[in-house]
DNA sequence: ATATATACTTTGATTGATCAAAATAGTAAA
DNA sequence: TTTACTATTTTGATCAATCAAAGTATATAT
């Protein structure tokens, strides 16, 4: 959802009838719809942009999300792989109110467990790192910001392996043309994962 | 919703449709669909019942609903006035999952801020009190059960007033012709208030 | 530059929810 | 019993969401 227009350019319409499940000519209508009422700007055969109105209210379900997924971690106590999917119906049905007080009682957390960060009450958010593990050379070490795949396998897997947001990951070697990396993380046996699950590991 | 259909009898189309706030076509309409489905059965011009099946669900949800409501006072700090509404969204969005996280969270309450009784998880509920300030002769002392009405206005008067469940209180006098009873509460002011309001207070 | 493939949009149809108005059944009054 | 009233159901129409299939524009390959 939101997810995708992060950025300022636009997003190609097949980016988003996969996203949203439905056949392209639906998401053609839908995009149109929500021209209509002033969320985004639709250039036919191109893409969408938001708007600012469109990107206020993005930014703020966004916060709704990841509020949430930090409280059914932090206070219920559900695992982080399974939270996604629960804060995608929650952040619909909960009140701005209730948001707030949710905020205020999880003490303003500025993080999500997956390490992405959560947006201020005004809508500005803290801007994400732009290196993932997949390019990161030999004998390094960085530590790990956040986590891009929602898959619950995923998240489970990187759990297991303790690739975790403020963990220090070294770098043992990078092999470009096997597409594979060989990591370490505090006393533990190294491990090898492909770059493209690299690529799902944001790092500073 | 769920609140019509308690006992084991009818309810009116009329009832439905003014509950749901739809024209009485339309509830028609959603009641076969309904009955199709199995969750209920619809009698032509009587009304309809639930199913052991469509009870099922209207106690899950009434579980839901109660059990967001008191984590929503207890935990988030809002008001009892307000929470109502607050529920009737979140209840839909919940997932079974979550709901016993929150439920072991919260110690597993029995009752919900306004006095109601929350179903188990098997389904079954506490039976509520017969009696309400209405029917109480003058001189004897009760104690509030609940708060039938869900109104935020009403809710706010009974707070102000301490006519809170768990409380006792005591009945000093009440005139059938007038339609007024008259009540005390610890050792604040006695007040009065009229039938129709009393007999929204469930007491024992 | 031309042909082909891909991404996207349009069109036309289907489905479901809803309503307003007309028809009907059941109930109360005369 | 007949009439009148009220609650409910039926009917016919509208609207929104969605899809499949057909048409069109743009990018890619030859
Ligand atoms: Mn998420
Ligand atoms: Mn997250
Ligand atoms: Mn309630
Ligand atoms: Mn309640």
């Amino acid at each position: 959802m939101v997810t995708l227009e992060e950025n300022g350019s636009k997003v190609a319409m097949g980016k988003v009838s996969a996203e949203l499940a439905v056949t392209p000519g639906t998401a053609t209508s839908m995009v149109k719809n929500m021209e209509r009422d002033g969320w985004l700007k639709y250039y036919p055969r191109q893409g969408v942009s938001l708007t600012r109105k469109g990107k206020k209210v993005a930014m703020n379900m966004l916060r709704r999300h990841r509020l949430l997924e930090t409280f059914l971690v932090e206070t219920l106590g559900l695992d982080w792989s399974e939270i996604h999917i629960e804060a995608e119906e929650l952040e619909h049905a909960i009140s701005e109110k209730v948001l707030e007080k949710l905020d205020e009682f999880l003490g303003s957390p500025r993080y999500d467990p997956h390490g992405h960060p959560i947006p201020s009450k005004g809508g500005t958010i803290q801007r994400p790192s732009s290196q993932t593990l997949q390019n990161c050379d030999a004998g390094i070490t960085v530590r790990v910001e956040s986590i891009l795949d929602q898959d619950s396998d995923f998240l489970k897997f990187a759990r297991e392996k303790e690739l975790l947001p403020g963990k220090a990951v070294s770098v043992i070697k990078s092999e470009k043309l096997a597409d594979v990396i060989t990591l370490k993380i505090d006393g533990r046996e190294p491990f090898s994962m492909g770059f493209r699950s690299a690529e799902k590991i944001l790092v500073v």
